[in-house]
DNA sequence: GGAATTTATTACCATACATCAATTTTATAA
DNA sequence: TTATAAAATTGATGTATGGTAATAAATTCC
């Protein structure tokens, strides 16, 4: 009963689902290939939509009333992306979503996913542990904004995605440690000695 | 069958329950009278509990290696408070709890939590869509760090805020804000021309 | 209420990072 | 491959916030 879509063995690799679930899941996740530079929510819209990452790199993005740009999240293999306070609470977002290398999704709606809550209750407690894993992530990253210098950032930036680093422009990594490209250039250039 | 505790009526207001489920959430949750100062949870120690606040105020904090202190998360009436990072992931704590007023929570482990999401479905949907509303948060306070002035962002906090205003120290708020409390006092002078 | 302690303010100077402008390097595309 | 655009680097200077130290104000406690 697994289509060639095989979105069961990407995304929920450790759990077990008969045949009608398999079905009301592969109907509610649409699978893509996206191009570098394909815009998947953009500010004001929406955000009605949730993103699994199966190859490639994606940000999340917000463009301040200076017209500078803070990078929220990276979203890369076997993550989530989205809008989440746009999403959780059904407002338009603030952010926007972008690839930034050639990848390939799963995108799934909010009813899409509420479907899914209602009828598999198993799926309740797969995303309260991925949105525990995420949430502390986010702790972690408030923390290391509050406690370290930009350098420091950097730093663990580099050893927690050595991947990432590879992919994306210096300046995405500037808007995602806070601070600008000129002073990331710095930081390089001192560490490089 | 609604005891004098009622964790009930107090956590999940919109709840309904039959008798043997008010058991096991009542069997779970320990009601606790703190005073200002009581510390809830010590770096290094396991963080095997999350608390509800019903009344009074706590706070989250982390002490870096030079021995500053960074607020991560203060906890109000109807909010929950943990080392989230740790709790969810069953390591050490790396952040400190404290009651900086007097405090009424609910305390319950991780253990009991478990047992929640066993035996009592609908709480899954329960913790979820809280811990969505924190996440939320979260997100936003990451994007506050990266786009605001340390003046906006206290702005923000005593209009988010003005109740928590009241009654903690500046140098609390200093240490949520990521700036010294010297400098939020030039900041509240400023202000209050 | 007054002494002791904690917390907040202020002044002066230091520093991390920002801004602006020019230049070099790298990527893209004809 | 060369032309063009995009990205990264560098230098000079500005600014927000930090550090230190002294003082003032507010709490706490006897």
């Amino acid at each position: 009963m697994i289509s060639d879509n095989s979105v069961i063995k990407d995304i929920f690799k450790d759990l077990d689902f008969n045949d009608s679930e398999i079905k009301i899941i592969e109907s509610v996740f649409k699978k893509l290939s996206i191009e570098k530079g394909t815009k998947l929510l953009n500010a004001g819209d929406l955000a009605d939509r949730q993103y699994y990452i199966l190859k490639g790199c994606l940000r999340a993005y917000h463009v301040d009333t200076h017209g500078k740009e803070h990078t929220v999240q990276f979203g890369i293999k076997d993550w989530w992306i989205s809008d989440y306070t746009a999403f959780f609470s059904n407002e338009k977002a603030i952010m926007n979503i972008e690839a930034i290398q050639n990848s390939i999704i799963y995108s799934i709606s909010k009813e899409g996913k509420d479907e899914l809550y209602t009828k598999i209750p198993k799926i309740d407690k797969f995303f309260r542990i991925k949105l525990e894993k995420a949430f502390a992530t986010f702790q972690k990253r408030i923390l290391a904004n509050l406690a370290q210098s930009a350098k420091e950032r950097y730093i663990d930036f580099i050893t927690t995605y050595p991947n990432i680093e590879k992919s994306v422009k210096n300046y995405h990594i500037a808007s995602y440690l806070g601070i600008t490209t000129e002073s990331l250039s710095r930081i390089r250039k001192d560490l490089s000695k």
